[in-house]
DNA sequence: CCTGGAAACGTAACCGATAACGATTGCAGT
DNA sequence: ACTGCAATCGTTATCGGTTACGTTTCCAGG
């Protein structure tokens, strides 16, 4: 099935159709200036020899490929998410995708990853690209869109709103009685993890419940991240009876710990978590969590994107999504509180 | 935080440097006959102006790019398995990984897809490609891995024992006690789908059950190709007791047809998948299904590749990885069948 | 028959990088 | 001082296309 044939180039189909280059870069791109019996000469030489004009040439010369990239920190559940809204934004718009990883993405890889991919695909290959996650500040000759920007960045990008979020979830457990709520925090460096520490802060001063400090453990989205200040959380002599956690991730290893260190979850602590991954529904039990359309995330940054490469949009601006509560088995009242 | 700024060519590197684009390409590039002198200046002046290489340029020039291809047909959960896999085996590898997936992958897009993909990535931009299930034949100038190719494909590929797998499922509705066991086909020109097939027929032969050719319908593992087909084997006036579809995304339409027939599963009917897609234990009830590790699928299929680029593996073959029967809710001995 | 001008097509420069090749330099050996 | 050989570096062709520009062809109008 597999033929390891020489590629054929346009000076191919140019001998066999007996005209120059010039000619059939011409008809490929449906110019004008070329005689209708030429173009059906061009035409059945393309056929014959089944050539396809090549991407890298291609973009080498011209300044328009109508090929956006997509720049990714890795492939966790919701980039999965987040590139099915990317793909059906695109869908039938004339747009392809590029994808585009490195290897390094597991282990420790050098600073600056995302940049060098962001060039590499910008240079000439790509018209915009989407940046997943972006770790820095973003350099860039084509539009970018971020998806969950930096903070303080005030680049395109599409957003959920995070502080609702937080707010939302971390009024739940008010309302079913906890008072001491441990909170696992996001990169810092992110917008999103500042705006869910935000939230959870601004629901307990809105209850009147100070912030203690103690309980609050500084992880960075990562899932591994979450295992070591879970268990400081829990091996205290005090350990709190809520633990919010700003992504799932993260929150299915507190629900890991909590199992090792004998927590019955939600009997002696509840958790929450934010994103609603797909994982998040069918672990036991299964997690309360914020949910985020990742996918909308994807489409919302597409159809940007497409807009701010087609010069219909020119301001940079900020899309905000809504998020919502999921409330499933891991929250319930703490067993100390006997108030409903 | 972006800046639109002209991009950095190796000759605006030369210039600032003092040299010729030649000594910056050595340089970049690790190569023999320059001073260290010059190397320090050029670094320097590459540092200053922030200069990347143009990944199309470099391409286009050289054999050689260490990126790797891989084209899908969709972006469905399996698919994003099949990367994690593949990102994990080329983690740290010096490979890059390229995802190209075009606009018309929603709706009614024109055959040979696949192809233009492939000859676009490894005209020269990529040193090798995996395609995600095929749906027809392939040529290209690089070696490709296919995962689940087309039937009678002797390209290098990786696969996951389908046969046994279906024998398996079949064989634990049999010692259910079922005997009237439905089948939904996946795409016949996939070489999985006609071994799931394969497998159907050899585990009721082995038993002794004649194979009912009315209780088989002719999908194509699109979730929504199963939809009239579960519909028809419902509504018969002897509907089978068992059905047994050929992916998990199908096998889902079958529950969600089921249920607004009135059908209650396992009671009624026993639903059997194949594939073992995160969505599958969530589900209500959860889905019995053949596990095959689409990450592992990946993973070798990236390190098969990787083999083959740089020459290590040099003859075609192809590798099975075992699969494994997952009960869970959907499976249930019949009603009217007594015996236990 | 000559001219004008548009249509049709080829020529060649160019995109950014690589590499074969040639040119220059420095220095040891005689 | 002259030769010879490395080491170093620039020149240039090239990858596969695109496009500005020049050239040829052809036909209508004078």
């Amino acid at each position: 099935m597999i033929e390891v044939n020489a590629p054929v180039t346009m000076s191919d189909v140019a001998r066999a159709a007996g005209v120059s280059t010039a000619t059939v870069s011409r008809v490929v791109n449906g110019h004008y200036g070329v005689s209708a019996r030429t173009v059906a000469q061009v035409r059945s030489a393309i056929e014959q020899l089944g050539y396809e004009s090549s991407l890298v040439a291609t973009s080498l010369r011209r300044s328009r490929t109508n090929v956006l990239g997509l720049v990714a920190h890795s492939f966790q559940s919701y980039t999965a998410e987040v590139l099915k809204g990317v793909m059906k934004a695109l869908s039938r718009s004339g747009f392809d995708l590029i994808i585009y990883a490195n290897s390094d993405l597991y282990g420790s890889y050098s600073e600056g990853w995302e940049q060098r991919h962001l060039t590499r695909l910008s240079g000439t290959l790509t018209d915009g690209c989407i940046v997943v996650t972006p770790w820095g500040d973003i350099r860039s000759r084509t539009p970018v869109v971020a998806i969950d920007p930096v903070r303080g960045s005030t680049a395109p990008s599409v957003v959920s709103d995070n502080l609702a979020g937080a707010t939302t979830a971390v009024e739940h457990l008010l309302g079913l009685g906890h008072r001491r709520i441990g909170f696992i925090a996001g990169r810092d460096s992110l917008a999103s993890a500042w705006s869910r520490e935000e939230g959870y802060r601004a629901a307990l001063a809105a209850a009147g419940v100070p912030v203690d400090p103690t309980l609050i453990g500084r992880g960075d989205f990562n899932p591994e991240s979450a295992t070591p200040l879970a268990r400081v959380l829990l091996q205290r002599p005090d350990p709190p009876s809520a633990i919010f956690a700003a992504s799932d991730g993260m929150a299915l290893k507190v629900l890991e710990v909590a199992r090792e260190l004998g927590f019955s979850v939600p009997g002696d602590l509840s958790v929450v978590g934010f994103d609603n991954i797909p994982e998040s529904a069918s672990t036991q039990p299964s997690l309360t969590t914020v949910d985020q359309s990742m996918y909308q995330l994807g489409y919302e940054a597409a159809r940007m994107l497409k807009s701010l490469v087609t010069g219909e949009w020119d301001e940079p601006s900020q899309i905000v999504l809504p998020t919502s509560l999921v409330v499933r088995d891991s929250t319930a009242p703490p067993k100390s509180a006997a108030r409903p």
